[in-house]
DNA sequence: TCCCAACGTTGGGGAGACCAACGATAATGC
DNA sequence: GCATTATCGTTGGTCTCCCCAACGTTGGGA
């Protein structure tokens, strides 16, 4: 019953707290997600070929901050499951142009729900006013440490 | 030339930014440690050690978050570079216990300016006010994940 | 006394992130 | 035009982190 809660060190820890905090949120989506075959991946790849229309897995790649050698993995997986479709780029033949399906479309939709059902848990002890906050600061961290 | 910034629904999600932001922080402290031979685990086990004094592995692991699997490990890397020191509970022969040496003391506060100068610049374009911030609201997920 | 819990330890698995290299193709500089 | 450089998809591999299962040993509770 003992509290066992971590040394002050820690907890002041920005970098620390972070890795905490990512933890189960990390364990949240990726647990919800794995109930229908899902990934992380999965999700962020359906979301940027949903926003910003058909690319090629390069881009796809830098846009989702995932390896190029990754994202081979998740086009294969999406499409075998009939959500993207892969085809050679005419106009340059180094890419593939993937494009998101009606199929993946419907299936991002889905995938929507389990998501924003693991931020709620997530967030739950925070208020809507903190939640905001949070996204806000993270947005400012992760905008530093991306593009300069 | 592109921005290549992520999809909206990617920007605007808890759980993706935690780990975006978790990179950076993992990063950036990790190499500071990997200078001078040590490791983010070491670092949380000296902590909790110079916090709560002499442990068990077991207690150390619960404390600091670090599956006992692994405690093993980080003990036997601070046992060989004189951190602490590991000797048989007498009262209890199944546990070790886990003692800060004077050399694993001083070794902490050196590893305390290489981790506070990560946090500098993890959080640089934050503001002291919303440093604060920050660390309270994943304070607060933190804790609802971990107690209960 | 018997059963269950906790300990340290070993072994392994799986995901995520990263890096190096290749052949093919495109773009750039001379 | 031609040589160099860059980008593409892909393969293969590594490393860390996190977690789980199991074991023999030891302690505590029924």
């Amino acid at each position: 019953m003992e509290s066992t809660s971590a040394p002050a060190r820690l907890r002041a820890l920005p970098s620390w707290l972070l890795n905490q905090a990512a933890r189960p949120a990390q364990h949240l989506v990726t647990e919800g997600l794995r109930a229908v075959g899902a990934q992380r991946y999965h999700y962020s790849v359906l979301a940027a070929l949903d926003e910003f229309g058909p690319a090629s897995q390069a881009a796809l790649a830098r846009r989702s901050g995932i390896d190029r050698s990754d994202m081979v993995a998740v086009v294969n997986d999406l499409t075998a499951q009939g959500s993207v479709s892969r085809q050679p780029d005419a106009t340059d033949r180094r890419r593939n142009v993937v494009t998101i399906t009606p199929a993946g479309h419907r299936h991002l939709l889905a995938l929507d729900d389990i998501v924003n059902g693991a931020q709620r848990d997530l967030l739950a002890p925070l208020s809507a006013d903190e939640r905001a906050e949070l996204v806000r600061l993270l947005g400012k961290v992760v905008d530093h440490h991306a593009g300069g």
